[in-house]
DNA sequence: CGCCTAATTGAACTTGTTCAAGAACTGTGG
DNA sequence: CCACAGTTCTTGAACAAGTTCAATTAGGCG
């Protein structure tokens, strides 16, 4: 899930300086601030910085050329945005909350890791993860009905603000259906449909569209379809429980 | 995979020209070959080959919890096959027609181009390369129309095997529909719907299922929908109206 | 030639979209 | 604090694209 963006650095442990991370090239820079829609970068511009974000949310979106917005991905707090590009950015990126992030240059942060022997493949198996996550993103949103890619949208976003979740999680959408709906490629109407639907299942409970609460955690990971993959574990004779 | 989005993907030729590429890996080591149907390496096998595809078709593919068949890629003469994964292969790679390889190990890959500062930016630049490629294809399977999607299919698979494609191009498919099908995210029925439907307006031409005559070029392009790309990139950064 | 599989075509159906209203939320000013 | 205006969100009904099911036809190969 969540493609493009690379792992969360949460807690990053770092006992000592050998164990040298690539988030820690972005310590010595001063946290910069933005406001809510305001632009990183856009799709297209020179890829002359990475980002490493230290708080809030940003949208990575494209234009298609028909003028519909596709929502790419995501970035949560601890996250690094700009690793996998080449010389342009290949995406526009716009803060959704409040955003502060460091920022080095990308050939300086080329150099860097290219210098030390233990942050490339660092950054190597940061690339393959992002490969890894694009690939199962688009297998979500390819062989997954509506229900399930909002089902599963709807755990994503709750895990990366509030860890795993459980009965009565609350979690705060600071997004528009429009952007669920351009994340999903789904239209807004269908967002709000699957929304309801699993209000009116008793699954979920809104307090607005805003905010909303985990009632049976269960059964959401049940829609968002987590469970195949046990159920399909070659190991074990396939079964359909109701 | 191309001119589906607005920016294009592709790299600018590197103006640095050096002579060793990460082929030139592979080149000390015997071709192995591969009998159409045959199995390179299976989806979660420990990742401990890189190959490189000397002759040939390959094709990607990873079964779904529900036991559906996906293939997420294809590879043709000449393509590098195992970069981006991390410790265990992602999918499985099967010869659809004769197919020759060369492999090194990936411990003896990675250290190889760990060592050389010359190669270690090219490794990069191919992961890059595949992440934007990955994106692309994404956009085009979830944005476009069945038909759009089959006719940006065979200029996909002529281009590869046959370079620029001119009236009369005479495309050999080693596919069946179901590959097309299970690539393209459509059924099989569909599949043959929107190949029929180019044969009935004259686009190609069909002598069996296999082989196929490219008889108008630019319409085949247009209904793949190669121009809006042009008409939405007026040689300038894109700017957004918000 | 005849079999078996793959490909084509048709018709009913499903899912999500589109178009069109109405309801609810947000922020502002009185 | 409430009313109001501009959104955004929800809901409904008609519609379209692609799937599913089913039947035929065409190719490939012994």
């Amino acid at each position: 899930m969540h493609a493009i963006v690379t792992t969360p650095s949460t807690t990053a442990p770092r006992s000592v300086e050998s164990r040298m991370g690539l988030e820690d090239l972005f310590q010595s820079q001063a946290p910069e601030h933005f406001r809510p829609g305001r632009t990183l970068f856009w799709e297209g511009d020179p890829a002359d910085h990475v980002f490493q974000l230290v708080e809030g949310m940003v949208r990575l979106y494209r234009i298609m050329a028909d003028g519909r917005r596709v929502i790419v991905g995501f970035m949560f707090a601890g996250e690094l945005l700009g690793l996998s590009f080449q010389d342009r950015y290949l995406y526009a990126a716009e803060a959704i909350t409040d955003v502060s992030v460091r920022r080095v240059t990308t050939p300086g942060f080329r150099a860097e890791v290219d210098r030390s022997p233990e942050l490339r493949p660092k950054l190597l198996a940061r690339l393959q993860d992002e490969m890894c996550a694009a690939q199962d993103q688009m297998l979500l949103l390819l062989h997954h009905s509506a229900d399930q890619r909002v089902a599963a949208f709807l755990l994503m976003v709750g895990r990366k603000t509030l860890g795993e979740l459980s009965r009565g999680s609350l979690i705060k959408l600071d997004l528009t259906r429009a952007d669920i709906a351009d994340y999903l490629s789904l239209t807004i109407e269908t967002v709000s449909r699957c929304i309801s639907r699993l209000r009116n299942s008793g699954v979920i409970a809104l307090d607005g569209p805003v905010r909303l609460t985990i009632l049976k955690p269960t059964s959401l990971k049940e829609v968002a379809g987590e469970e195949e993959y046990w159920l399909a574990t070659p190991d074990m004779p396939r079964q359909l429980s109701a």
